[in-house]
DNA sequence: CTGGATCCCTCACGATACTG
DNA sequence: CAGTATCGTGAGGGATCCAG
């Protein structure tokens, strides 16, 4: 029997055995927001070995998780992207996104955020319930990522990147987390400077509404 | 910054971190069932090193996931039980378990199969929908295991254990899997002896109906 | 008997250098 | 860009031991 195996006859055991070791589920939860190339994920993962990231990526390949597939010419190059089968986690990742970002709490030192785990995480708190007939569009700034949400009428569609047609501009820091978990109020952040909102100064409450953490 | 951490300021990171080492999903999945002695637990994961046990409940009692209470006496034994943040983690594991179960294929040589792990399996399968206005009730033997469901109009009840009252009894092995996954018919599943049923003979039909893996 | 602690060994992971 | 090669370290595997 295998180091890894669990030994027991269990779906969830199974399930552990292919996306429980350290790193899988980061790799999953970046190529959730669409394929990458094996840089892409070194970018969105930087403290993962690389001999670690390669290895994940074949026993995803193996698992039939994860797809390897070579771009047409000239470029030829790779990129990975969830089969249907990995997606179907997509679910798990967001409810575990949630649960986890309650503990949260402030940064740690050296603590980065990156583009693919702020897109996910809009998608994880967005609540299409309180969307429902709402259109929206948000610009998010927190330092150097960029990143913006379109909300309509209950969907959402999340992009990286500025979108100058963006009903508000969002710029702000960890204090989103406050913010979204309901224990800095928008009058407060913008007061303080937490937040800088260009755009519709009401706009910020709309969001804690529509991406709230753990309410 | 600490081996384990992912240095990423996420959400899901941060869930990893607390829940994503080795051992710990399945400690909390035995959990799930009810409180638990060190002793049933290591009972439950056979293969889990006792240090690792001993390690894994200190930090998910420091994660508040997990709390230690001792029994009154006079036997004063020590047992462990999910926090409400704990057993929030109840759908993931679920969720987790269906997904991982359409990979179970035939056991693997070694595999056991344990009590908690098919409570589990019959909560993560139940549809409560099929259940509607059904009362139903069951012993479900696997080798040594037995253990018992009841449904009652879209509710589910599993115990551990034989249930005398039970309509229908229900001796197998690992081919429980292939019937519930639509892979083997009742019919044929009795027909060749791979199921033994002792009660109502048409009772896997709605078995099947109401537990059913990835369909 | 329960609830661990301690030991040793091995292998997976972490860090980094290097290559087609 | 997309990995492979190398090497050190520490967490996990497994057995044993011990206190209450």
């Amino acid at each position: 029997m295998s180091r890894r195996a669990y030994g027991q006859y269990c779906g969830f055991a199974r399930a552990l055995e292919m996306v429980g070791e350290r790193w899988a589920l980061l790799i999953v939860r970046d190529l959730l927001i669409g394929p990458r190339r094996f840089t892409d994920l070194r970018r969105g993962l930087p403290r993962i070995p690389t001999n670690v990231l390669a290895g994940r990526l074949k026993e995803l390949e193996e698992a039939g998780i994860v797809q390897r597939r070579v771009l047409a010419r000239p470029d030829g190059s790779v990129v990975y992207e969830l089969t249907d089968y990995g997606s179907e986690l997509e679910d798990v990742v967001l409810r575990l996104g949630r649960w986890g970002a309650r503990s949260l709490g402030e940064p740690r030192a050296g603590e980065i955020i990156t583009p693919d785990a702020i897109r996910l995480a809009l998608r994880a708190t967005f609540d299409p319930a309180r969307a429902r007939g709402v259109r929206a569009s948000y610009e998010l700034r927190l330092g150097p990522v960029i990143v913006n949400a379109r909300v309509d009428d209950g969907r959402l569609v999340v992009g990286g990147g500025p979108l100058p047609e963006a009903r508000l501009v969002i710029e702000t820091g960890p204090a989103i987390r406050a913010l979204m978990a309901g224990e800095l109020s928008p009058a407060e952040a913008t007061a303080s400077g937490a937040v800088l909102l260009t755009g519709d100064p009401h706009g910020l409450d709309q969001f804690v509404e529509l991406f709230r953490i753990g309410r």
